[in-house]
DNA sequence: GCCAACGTTGGC
DNA sequence: GCCAACGTTGGC
């Protein structure tokens, strides 16, 4: 069982949407960096993660989801009228993946990142570091649980 | 809307 | 393989 944080600008997907979309789950599409195609490749069935929104008025984690497909290629790579379009990626070969995520349940307050940033001597995430632009890493054991009890 | 930080691209 | 130029991310 692993953890893991995942980001949306909630202007593009929001945790609301994704309560809202059929099943209540969604593929996780449009991830065009390596690094945080590497992590959903690591990611098993059950696994949960922070939904995190981005690039918004407060930015911060909203909700819990969990993963409920593991990593395949990602289509959207593959759509000429898709915003995520690579045309280095083909059908045989294709560069991205996606996973699907599930709502689990929308936290009960926003943990915003200021907040988080008051713990980052005890945290020391990857979200908390300068200049941090990776949509998708790994969370340990210990912060999580830290995290939800707040 | 600004801009710092970062990843990617491509010429050499 | 270096590195300047460029595009993108994301907090503010």
């Amino acid at each position: 069982m692993q953890y893991w944080l995942m980001k949306s600008e909630p202007s593009a997907f929001s945790i609301d949407d994704l309560a809202n979309a059929p099943h209540q789950t969604t593929p996780w599409d449009g991830v065009r960096n390596y690094q945080a195609r590497n992590f959903m490749k690591q990611m098993q069935l059950g696994d949960l993660a922070f939904f995190y929104h981005s690039n918004c008025q407060v930015p911060g984690i909203v909700g819990i989801i969990e993963i409920c497909k593991l990593a395949y290629p990602d289509f959207t790579a593959l759509d000429k009228q898709d915003l995520h379009y690579d045309p280095k990626s083909t059908l045989e070969k294709p560069i991205w993946e996606m996973v699907e995520v599930r709502f689990k349940e929308q936290l009960p307050r926003l943990i915003s990142l200021k907040e988080l940033q008051t713990y980052h001597q005890h945290l020391d995430m990857p979200l908390l570091r300068k200049g941090n632009r990776l949509s998708i890493m790994p969370v340990t054991k210990e912060q999580w649980l830290f995290i939800q009890q707040l």
